[in-house]
DNA sequence: TTGTCGGCCGCCGGCCGACAA
DNA sequence: TTGTCGGCCGGCGGCCGACAA
């Protein structure tokens, strides 16, 4: 990583534009357009549109801004690629160590395509860090009230409601009374806009079955949903149903913008970070999770260390999660083929995009020939003690685990026998016969490894 | 105006980009997006639909871009005007002779709303002109076979069709057989996007009157259109019927993009146009006349000439054209109460919006406070000879004026002495008691001063 | 000349169980 | 368990002239 130097006056200037983040930490409480003043958007709900696999930095953290992941979200919006002819910010690295100062919800009001709003401000080291206050925002999980489901011609057309899942039902909607002929009640749901939704949940039908009627139409009209599109249900944490919809990928418009031509939109996202870069100023970036190119482009510094624990090389095994059609995650396995610069001219030594990959499975669905070293998993990086293919039932682990400070170590080794003299298994971790503990699984989100053996089997 | 040097090797890398500007060219003749080819719009259409007060530049013309300008648009469109702390470009000059390589007219797929794209590139001077083969681009004129109607609550109501003013049925419409009973026929039209849209028109009721039935309320409902927005039709040179709309300003949606954060887009139109000026390169604007701030930024070289014409001065009247709510030109009247930099602090000494006016009619449909000296018409800009108020009708004169070249002139007064003697009017012009010439017109979009009487008197 | 309304008719939106995947 | 279909009923989409601005 090339860094750059701040300015002799850094404290100064970060002086004074934490004074006028304070300005836009007011104003983001305000309206964008000057309207009626908007609430926060439900952070569960957009986490559950989002889909399992994007999480968003914690306001105060560390992370690490690439800017050519931004360039990339820019081209996915604009169809065309960065044009090789922009110009060179030779002051900005290819990688910016920031602090995030917020992180907003959105969501398009027209698609209701969601969208995060991050300030990100630049620092030269961890010791700059300005300690914000915390507005008491906090982590939101994959909601487990939650079902999403794929809607299919029937659902869309006309001529019909909606099929609710029985599990769905069941789990989701206020309980009916069965008794009464037919069991019926009134759905009242909120949207991520806090539109008011009401839907006739009826079950009736031979064999019987859960519908959605009167109401539902609106809502498939007025959205827009058409088949092969998803809609989910949450419970909130006051038991309120809340809903949202994903839509396809082939559904994705993003008409090109007519505001600002591609090439000034990507000049943009350069000039404007190298420029806080330099003076060690906010800028605000927006992070479009459900696009085409869906890598993130602020990544988390433990995150990011995660990849500097591992040794990658050519020929190595590698697992990463992607989303599949059905809203899960899914491990698709690959081996590493080539270790170079994927943008040599611009981005010498950056390390976006360095690992190429052939996967497994040629699946025409489209999954990156490049990716980066944090968003894969290794067997080092897992410590791989049992069969890949048991490891998203680990991730479900969570509270049978323990957890240490993954931070406090500054290599693999430390961190391995630590972990071994923890929990006294000192030589048997790296036995794969001994399968006591079969399981180690580090958390990178919550800076935590959790260890323990697995509870489904 | 500041003028910024070229680097020593300007031949160059006008060379350069000069090849780099051809595959773009074509590339502009296939896909924006990589899917079927697509035709160019209809120019008349767009024309029609920006209203009588939008021009394009010519390509191959020279023009002079106006980063503020362009600036206003993007806080146009983000609704956030642009942040104080964004960087200098001290090498961008608040005005950049550029020539212009080509304009594209587009419109939104979602919305209709037109905008243009023109691909400038900077020259240091009329010198370096390299003339670009002409595309056979024609420029396009309000077209005279068009009628344009605010819809009303009925005409966009589920109950009923279309009332068709008689006018304009029998002007543009195919003859109905008024023997039959009831006169009716299919009408044919299509939209921006080569949409065919068929409409069942007939003369029926009591009194007779026009309709639109069959088929425009599917119109209605897949334009959106609302009581308020209105419908135009035109005939082209094919007698072809098109139709195009024009959102109520009410009606403008234009979301806050989700892709970059305004500041990016402020910082990305001044880094684009200070490369480009820097490396005298192409760059690519895009320009949405319909917006609210509806100041051009690209003018072309004899309009922005026009105002060196002229003297301006605190206290002077002035005229500056406006569209009216029924898509008609309007002069409003307003007097010069100032004339100072409109951003001292960046953009000193630049000639946009330098002028600031008190309007005659304070109207709650707002008239900007500051306007740039090419905007606006003057006495002495006019060469007034007779009462304001008929000015209207002169620039309907065309085919019975005379016309020189406006550019041969160095000032005003040798103008004005050429006109009298070509005319045999020396003496005549300045004394408004002979009215033989009553009017002397100059039509800037043309680069012609056209002389006659007054025609409809 | 043309905007809005009441009247009226027929199509399709929408609720139902049958049936099969 | 749930996707799709045929049946069927009623509300509203949409065509009409009356009437008035």
């Amino acid at each position: 990583m090339r860094m750059s130097n701040g300015p002799p006056q850094v404290k100064n200037t970060a002086f004074c534009s934490t004074s006028s983040l304070l300005d836009e930490m007011k104003l983001l409480g305000e309206v964008h357009a000057s309207s009626a003043p908007k609430k926060a958007l439900n952070s569960e709900l957009w986490h559950a549109c989002a889909g399992p696999l994007v999480s968003l930095p914690q306001p105060g953290s560390l992370v690490y801004y690439f800017p050519q992941g931004h360039s990339e979200q820019v081209s996915a919006s604009t169809r065309r690629s960065a044009n090789p002819e922009i110009p060179y910010y030779p002051n900005l690295p290819s990688q910016l160590l920031c602090q995030v100062h917020n992180v907003t919800l959105h969501a398009d009001k027209e698609t209701d395509e969601i969208y995060a709003q991050m300030t990100l401000q630049p620092v030269n080291s961890e010791a700059d860090v300005f300690r914000v206050p915390d507005f008491g925002h906090t982590k939101s999980k994959q909601p487990t009230e939650f079902f999403c489901k794929n809607l299919t011609a029937s659902d869309t057309s006309t001529h019909g409601g909606f099929s609710v899942p029985r599990r769905a039902a069941e789990k989701l909607f206020p309980q009916l009374d069965y008794l009464a002929q037919p069991p019926n009640q009134e759905l009242i749901v909120r949207d991520l806009h806090d539109n008011v939704w009401t839907f006739r949940h009826i079950y009736r039908g031979q064999p019987k079955r859960h519908l959605l009627t009167t109401g539902w139409s609106l809502f498939v009209g007025a959205k827009r949903l058409k088949a092969g599109d998803s809609v989910l249900f949450i419970r909130d944490d006051k038991s309120q149903l809340l809903l949202g919809v994903r839509r396809s990928n082939r559904q994705q418009t993003s008409s090109p913008s007519s505001v600002l031509s591609a090439d000034s939109m990507h000049i943009g996202v350069l000039a404007a970070a190298a420029h806080a870069a330099a003076n060690r100023s906010p800028f605000t970036v927006y992070y479009n999770p459900r696009w085409q190119c869906p890598s993130e482009f602020v990544i988390p510094l433990a995150k990011y260390h995660k990849a500097a624990y591992t040794q990658v090389s050519i020929g190595m095994r590698l697992g990463m999660m992607f989303e599949t059609e059905e809203s899960n995650k899914r491990r698709y396995m690959g081996t590493i083929t080539g270790i170079s610069d994927f943008d040599a001219q611009r981005w010498q030594n950056s390390k976006w995009r360095k690992l190429q990959v052939e996967w497994d499975e040629a699946g025409y669905d489209e999954r990156p020939e490049r990716v980066s070293s944090w968003e894969i998993e290794t067997p080092e990086s897992l410590f791989v003690f049992s069969p890949l293919r048991t490891y998203t039932k680990v991730q479900k682990l969570g509270s049978v685990g323990r957890s240490i400070d993954v931070t406090r170590f500054r290599n693999y080794d430390e961190l391995k026998s630590s972990i071994a003299c923890m929990f006294g298994l000192e030589g048997r971790l790296d036995d794969p016969r001994r399968s006591e503990w079969k399981l180690v699984y580090i958390d990178y989100e919550n800076d935590v490894l959790l260890v323990g053996d697995d509870p489904w089997e």
